[in-house]
RNA sequence: GGGCCGUUAGCUCAGUUGGUUAGAGCAGAGGACUCAUAAUCCUUUGGUCAAAGGUUCAAGUCCUUUACGGCCUACCA
């Protein structure tokens, strides 16, 4: 159904992808989301669709004015040096993106400023009804710089120990909790200078009105969450997440929008000295990005004649976002709430992805997990084995895709070059050599629908849903048809006799051209996918751009071919190896630490098996235990109580303050302050004096009331969920406490 | 602690509203073939579907619990 309908009615779509915050260079998930967005764009203009797709650099914040300020530079040129990055990322990654602008825009400041307007000045049953919302909020303010701070650009001495160049919430020291207002001798990070506390006027978008919750439990999940289509705007697992927020008590928060000069914003009309909060324009970006590619003539070239306003008005205009799970908060409240109140067209559907891991873990700059495109691209890497690889991991649901190198590698040269190219680079000799390149001029169309099953309408239907995986492999199923079929035919037999055997010569001419025209449809149904290899593909036989009409096409009796060049190399361990060799001591060493991961090197020792069975049950049953290595990662120590106390406003912890036998620089003894969940089971003057075990390599942690530096053991019964249960002996909670002799700071082994 | 999601062959993943002996690709083994970038074709070895209970005539699929992993959140650390 959906493939019919779709290629019956002509869609008008207008496609976002997120818009990166522009103060640093493009990573790989950024080049995932605009891939996925990629395919599916393509393959709705191949379905005779029109759409626009814009995207543009998110520049606003007072973290781009301050990094802009570091540099020696306005914002501005701070903002466009990164743009003039990002089209080697574009290009390199054959994106079919219309048009890129910025926030930082002239049609920015229009379209945020009449929506802030339309919002201020609404009017219900006739009277106003205002959805922003002045209120007094207190801050601290830097004197020198004239500005107000946010609380991470505010250091002082700690009130309780000293220690300098703390934050404004807790001590890294002592963990001392206080208020950036409790500081000694606070400061500005920016200027240094003491900063006071001053009030001012902040505006919120009265998100808790009844009538916007209203608004936003139907269009998420009630009468008004379907798209023209009649399929959901949004995913279920999105739905899921929207219920937390807009449940029965879960109360939607009136949301700050404004922020003080100085700040590199948009100014709020009316109101001199106020911007706009960054994630207010942000989203209106795509509105800006849209009207900028109408007002430049873009559009038109692109054959929409209608100009913006006629555009956004029309009643069939889609508008489709590709957005990471990080943002969906702001993209299904806050954006369309806005956007509903101002009188705009809301989104019809809001696509949510998942991250791009490495390996299993999250990209990582410091641990050197990550995958840098440009890096990719540098080193000759073809952009399309990455398009391919990640369509064929893509699907339609909030899931992290995971980038394995082994992977990668197996699946682009078996797939694309053993699979799909090598249809045409086996099947193109023989034309070439006996036929001078002519295809058969038989009845080829017919004789081809019995190579390869009409797929096409099954493969449309997956790439309209973004089930690119799905999609990718059903044409790799087809594409082992048609090379299951030339085997069949045996041609390099036939060729042996064409000299006096007409039937011999008419079977290899009608063999090999009905595998290129399957590969024909192969390259189509590849090529929102795999542009580039299927445009290399058309040219190849000759034929000019294919649309997914032309599936129901043939190659013409008696067309000839071009001679066969490569159309793809295979992906080499080398290239592998240089794109992650940036940082190999720390991707081995993370290898190393888990057992589970593969590399490519314990993969072919783990392949060549001795013994197979019981050995590879030893093996893994020893992963049920730790190596004594595993084990002394573990810093235990024994730990004299030296203070324990009660924290205010606290159910379950006492702040205890442990001696583990530390000194400072200086010689002085230094003690940790450890937050631990004992309240229930002990007093904290009866365990003044006690000796415990800590864990005392245990990364520091912050919490609510200060960072915790070590763990206290202790065992514990078992509890129900509720806490306590009646008659329960194996409750209860008991720390661990050495033999008498044990001192501070002794090891635990 | 709370919430959400996941755990299916060595690897990456499919498994529709519960219905006959759980599938694919890659990797492995054996064979065929030589047209093609060692590509292709045939055959084949791998799964108590994380574990344990439960509902059912029937459970990978529904329910409960547990373990592990991920994300979010919080006054475990």
């Amino acid at each position: 159904m959906t493939a019919d309908s779709t290629a019956l009615a002509h869609r008008r779509i207008f496609v976002t992808t997120a818009l990166p915050y522009a103060n640093g260079k493009f990573h790989l998930g950024h080049m995932m989301e605009y891939i996925q967005a990629d395919i599916w764009v393509r393959f709705q203009r191949m379905q005779g669709h029109e759409v626009h797709w814009v995207c543009a650099d998110d520049t606003h914040g007072a973290p781009i004015m301050i990094a802009a300020e570091k540099a020696g530079k306005s914002p501005q040129e701070f903002v466009a040096e990164i743009a003039a990055t990002r089209k080697e990322y574009l290009d390199g990654f054959h994106l079919s993106i219309d048009n890129w602008h910025s926030t930082d825009s002239p049609e920015n400041v229009e379209l945020a400023q009449d929506i802030y307007r339309k919002l201020r000045d609404f009017v219900r049953d006739g009277k106003p009804a205002s959805f922003i919302e002045r209120r007094s909020v207190e801050q601290f303010y830097d004197p020198v710089k004239g500005m107000f701070l946010p609380d991470r650009y505010i250091k002082g001495e700690c009130p309780k120990c000293g220690t300098k160049d703390q934050y404004g919430d807790s001590c890294e020291n002592c963990s001392a909790v206080y208020a950036p207002t409790d500081l000694k001798n606070p400061y500005s990070v920016l200027s240094g200078a003491t900063p006071e506390m001053r009030s001012s006027e902040h505006f919120f978008f009265r998100l808790s009105d009844p009538q916007c919750v209203e608004f936003l439990r139907e269009w998420t999940d009630g009468a008004n969450s379907f798209d023209r289509h009649g399929k959901k705007r949004l995913q279920s697992e999105i739905i899921a997440k929207t219920k937390e927020w807009l449940g029965e008590d879960g109360k939607l928060g009136d949301w700050d929008i404004s922020r003080d000069a100085p700040y590199f914003g948009i100014p709020i009309p009316d109101e001199p000295g106020k911007y706009f909060y960054v994630w207010l324009d942000a989203p209106v970006g795509y509105l800006a990005a849209l009207k900028n590619y109408f007002e430049t003539g873009k559009a038109k070239a692109n054959g929409e004649s209608r100009t913006f306003a006629e555009f956004m008005a029309a009643d069939d205009t889609e508008q489709i976002h590709f957005i990471g799970k990080d943002i969906v908060y702001f993209h299904v409240l806050f954006w369309p709430a806005m956007l509903k109140f101002a009188g705009y067209k809301t989104p019809d559907s809001v696509n949510v992805h998942g991250f791009v891991t490495v390996s299993g873990e999250k990209m990582s700059k410091s641990r050197g997990t990550g995958i840098d495109p440009l890096k990719y691209l540098q080193l000759g890497m073809n952009p399309e084995w990455m398009r391919y690889y990640l369509a064929a991991k893509l699907n339609p649901h909030v899931e992290d895709i995971d980038f394995t190198a082994e992977d990668f590698m197996a699946r682009v040269n078996s797939d694309l070059i053993g699979k799909f190219v090598n249809i045409a680079s086996r099947s193109a000799g023989f034309l070439h050599k006996h036929f001078d390149g002519r295809i058969w001029d038989g009845k080829l169309a017919k004789y081809t629908k019995s190579v390869m099953p009409d797929a096409s309408l099954e493969i449309a239907a997956f790439y309209d849903a973004r089930e690119f995986g799905k999609a990718i492999r059903r044409i790799m199923e087809v594409a082992d048809t048609v090379n299951w079929f030339y085997d069949a035919g045996k041609p390099w037999e036939l060729a042996k006799k064409i000299a006096g055997d007409e039937t011999a010569r008419d079977s290899l001419q009608c063999t090999c051209s009905a595998a290129l025209e399957s590969f024909r449809q192969l390259c189509i149904m590849l090529a929102p996918a795999l542009p580039e290899l299927s445009r290399l593909g058309f040219e190849f036989l000759g034929i000019p751009h294919q649309t997914w009409a032309d599936v129901a096409n043939t190659l013409t009796a008696g067309h000839v071919i071009k001679p066969y060049n490569h159309l793809m190399s295979r992906v080499e361990e080398k290239q592998l190896d240089e794109l992650f060799g940036l940082l190999p001591g720390e991707t081995q060493k993370a290898a190393a630490l888990k057992p589970s991961s593969k590399g490519a090197s314990s993969r072919n020792t783990a392949n060549k098996p001795v013994e197979s069975g019981p050995q590879a049950n030893t093996s893994e049953k020893s992963s049920e235990f730790i190596s004594i290595d595993d084990f002394t990662k573990i810093d235990l120590r024994i730990a004299k109580i030296v203070n324990a106390e009660h924290v205010e406003g606290s159910d379950k912890l006492l702040r205890l303050t442990l001696d583990v036998g530390e000194a400072d620089a200086s010689g002085q003894p230094k003690t940790r302050n450890v937050f631990s969940g004992i309240k229930s089971a002990y007093a904290p003057e009866n365990l003044i004096g006690q000796f415990t075990v800590v864990v005392a390599n245990l990364a520091p942690r912050k919490m609510k009331f200060g960072v915790s530096e070590g763990m206290v053991l202790a065992a514990s019964g078992k509890e129900d969920d509720n806490g306590t249960t009646d008659g329960n002996s194996a409750s209860g909670l008991y720390i661990l406490n050495p033999h008498a002799g044990a001192r501070a700071g002794m090891k635990v082994t």
